[in-house]
This record gives structure tokens, C-alpha cells and sequence, in this order.
DNA sequence: TCAAGAATTGACCATCTGGTCAGAATTGAT
DNA sequence: ATCAATTCTGACCAGATGGTCAATTCTTGA
């Protein structure tokens, strides 16, 4: 009965296991593994079509015992927002007052084409929370991550003040830039022939 | 539910006699209940996440009624699908092969978005169906619109040929244009400022 | 070596849900 | 009115699924 490990808050370091934890070293690496087989699963079959016992299999686990490391199917669906979330968050971090906003959010964007090519199920799993009304994704932006979101969308409306950057609610823009980023993720490999072109969109809502 | 859907047409296949409707009237009047109230339910919960008994009672029925007109909610589910389809590939029909493909396929994505703006969840819906891989979908394609959407694959193939429009899988030419369309259907709303630029992309994609 | 906590599991359970069924209303035509 | 087809419903069921639990095995630190 030794009650779970509340997931680190900002565990963006998953492949650390350096010489620290050794206790719970096999604890974490197969929390590594619950997390990359639900995000496989969740994002093919959403949340509700996902059968837990999937994830569990895939992982190589039986199901009690992936229980055990997520007490239940909507904590470890938001472990894993949560964890993309933050990847996705981090170059925000980089942002500063003094870059210049079209640089910035070109190469904001640009950073987060990389992940949405490399880590395809996450930018899908993701366009399917905020299709879904995103009512987890909310929830986790009013909690954990509000300062940073709060800190990134001041530095957006500060741009806008000095006229710098059009006027335009920074959450939307956030937004917008994770739902066209996706879309372009899907559709990548159709897109090939046209990834030249593609670099134009980015350009298009900087203008935004 | 305002907006009439063009019934008289490409009405349903599945409903028998035209001449004799009297009889059914009242069973067709549910069946549309029931297709719309589908429609609002599997686009925000998806297949998995709907229970059919949310559907019965937002039309207003028992769930052994509404199997009564479904026998099941694959059946449901497939036939919501199959009317979405037939009134996106309507206004297809009427591209002809002496048209000028970039204007047949501007007006044609212009209609697209027009419904895309007026049946959001449609065009929800649908992008959820293509995420999943489609599977059902490819299904109805492989059998009932084959025809169709063959005639109009081969017309753009001409155009193809002929120099008159890039080369380019014409099926993903089609779904490049629907996943497009619902994209900017999520979120018109935050797009309003730009609708004027908006437009640029239908270019954009007749480029392609 | 050994106690203690961590990890793991098989057996179970409560609940939900798609779907069935027999029969009761309703309707339309004769 | 009456008969048959259509429409509708309450009760019910089988299977699946999320989650629990007691018990067993593995690790680790002393």
C-alpha cells in the first residue's frame, strides 16, 4: 500500500536516470514506458475508445500493475498532456522582451514543426483534446502551467502594445499556432512536394 | 438544424418507396432526428466516446427506438457519415472537364468552406474520422461514392496531364482540401480578423 | 542475512453499455 | 370496427472495462 509517486511537476528531463534515483529507478523506466505506450494508443483511439489494458500490454506490463504506477486512465492521459504540454512549452521559455517578434515566433514555430515531425502522435494526440474542446488541456493551463502561459501571453500583448505584433488574443494565437502546426504534421508526407512553400505559412501568422 | 439539407435529391438510400411515404412519414421524420442529433454527439465524443443512449434522448427517443431505425450504432454512425459525404461531393459533381481547374476548384473549396462554416460538427466529424486513419470511411469509398470520386480523381488526372494543375495524388489532393477547410472551420471564429487573407490559401492549394 | 518497502499479479467486482425480445400502442387501409 | 403493418417501450442480458485487493515475489539497505 505504499501510495503512488504524484508525478513530478515539470519532468521534462525523462531521460535523466543519471545517478539519482536508484530506488525508484525501475519505477521510473517503466513509467517512461506507460507514457510513450498511452501516447501511442490514446492518440489513435482518443480517450474513450482507448482500453486501458492496451496500454498496459504494449508497455509489457498487466494492467494492475500500470494501475499502480497511474492510479487511474484520467491521471495518466494527463500525465501524458502534461508531459507534451511542457516539451512543447519549453522553447516558449526562450522568448524574450528584446528578441523581435517576428524573429521569435518564426522560430517558435519553427522549433515546434521539428516536434510535431518527430513526435507525430503527441501534435495528434493534442489536436484531438482541443477538437474535444480541450476541457483537460484547460484544466491543466489553470494549474501548472498558468505562470509561464501568463508570463509568454504578457510578453505577447506587450509586442502588441508597441504595435509590433498585430492585436489579437495571445491565447488564440497559441492556439492557432499548435491546431496549423498539427495540421501540418499530419500532413506532412503528403505535403513534401511542397515543403518550400509550406515555410510561407509560418510568415503568414507572424503577420498575425 | 436550421438550414434545410437538401433531402430530395441525394436522398437516403436506405429508406425504401419514395412514391408511398405516407405510411413512413413519421419514421423519416425521426430517422433525420436522429441523424442530427448523431451528428452533434459523435463529433464532440467521437465513435468510442459516444453512448448511443445520448443520442436516443437527444432526439427525443427510447434507445430501443432509435435501434429500431439503426440496428446498431456502427449502422448509425455509418450512415451519419455516408449523408456528410454525399452533400460535400455534391457540388463536385458539378466540375466538368472543360471548366478551368483553378477556378473549379477555387469555387469548389469555396463551397466546401461555406458548409464548413454553417455545419461545424460535420466537418468535426469528419476530421476526426480522417485522424483515425479513416477506416470507415475508406469503406464507403470503396463502395457506395467509388464512382464518383473515381470520375473526379480521373478528371483531375486530365488536368494533371495536360499541364493545367500540379501533379499530384488526386485522392490526397481531395483530403488535403477537406482537412484544410475543417482547420480553418475551427477556428473561423479567432480567423475573422484575417477572412480577407484567408482566401489566399485556396490558392495556395489550386497552385498545388 | 533479513526485515521492509517496492513491484507485480491473479482473482474479483461494480458498473456500464450495446443490443435483444416479447409485447403493447399507434396508424392506415379496408 | 378490424386487421395488419409500423412504431415504440420496459425489462433484461452478455460482455467488456475500469478499478480494487490480498497476497506473492523482488530489491535494497543495514
Amino acid at each position: 500500500m505504499v501510495v503512488p509517486l504524484d508525478e513530478g511537476k515539470t519532468a521534462v528531463a525523462f531521460t535523466q536516470s543519471a545517478a539519482v534515483a536508484s530506488k525508484t529507478r525501475g519505477g521510473e523506466a517503466n513509467r517512461e514506458r506507460i507514457l510513450d505506450a498511452g501516447l501511442s494508443i490514446f492518440a489513435v483511439n482518443g480517450f474513450a475508445g482507448t482500453r486501458i489494458d492496451a496500454i498496459a500490454t504494449l508497455a509489457g506490463l498487466s494492467k494492475p500493475n500500470l494501475l499502480y504506477y497511474y492510479r487511474t486512465k484520467a491521471d495518466l492521459y494527463l500525465a501524458i498532456l502534461r508531459k507534451i504540454l511542457d516539451i512543447w512549452l519549453e522553447p516558449l521559455k526562450r522568448m524574450d522582451i528584446t528578441d523581435d517578434p517576428t524573429a521569435a515566433l518564426t522560430q517558435y514555430i519553427t522549433c515546434k514543426i521539428e516536434h510535431a515531425r518527430d513526435f507525430p502522435e503527441a501534435s495528434r494526440l493534442f489536436a484531438m483534446e482541443i477538437m474535444r474542446g480541450a476541457p483537460i488541456l484547460s484544466q491543466i493551463l489553470a494549474s501548472d502551467l498558468k505562470e509561464l502561459v501568463d508570463a509568454k501571453v504578457l510578453l505577447l500583448s506587450t509586442w502588441m502594445d508597441e504595435g509590433r505584433l498585430a492585436r489579437k488574443d495571445p491565447h488564440h494565437l497559441l492556439f492557432m499556432i499548435w491546431a496549423t502546426t498539427q495540421h501540418y504534421a499530419d500532413f506532412s508526407a503528403q505535403v513534401e512536394t511542397l515543403t518550400g512553400k509550406t515555410l510561407r505559412d509560418p510568415v503568414f501568422f507572424d503577420e498575425t
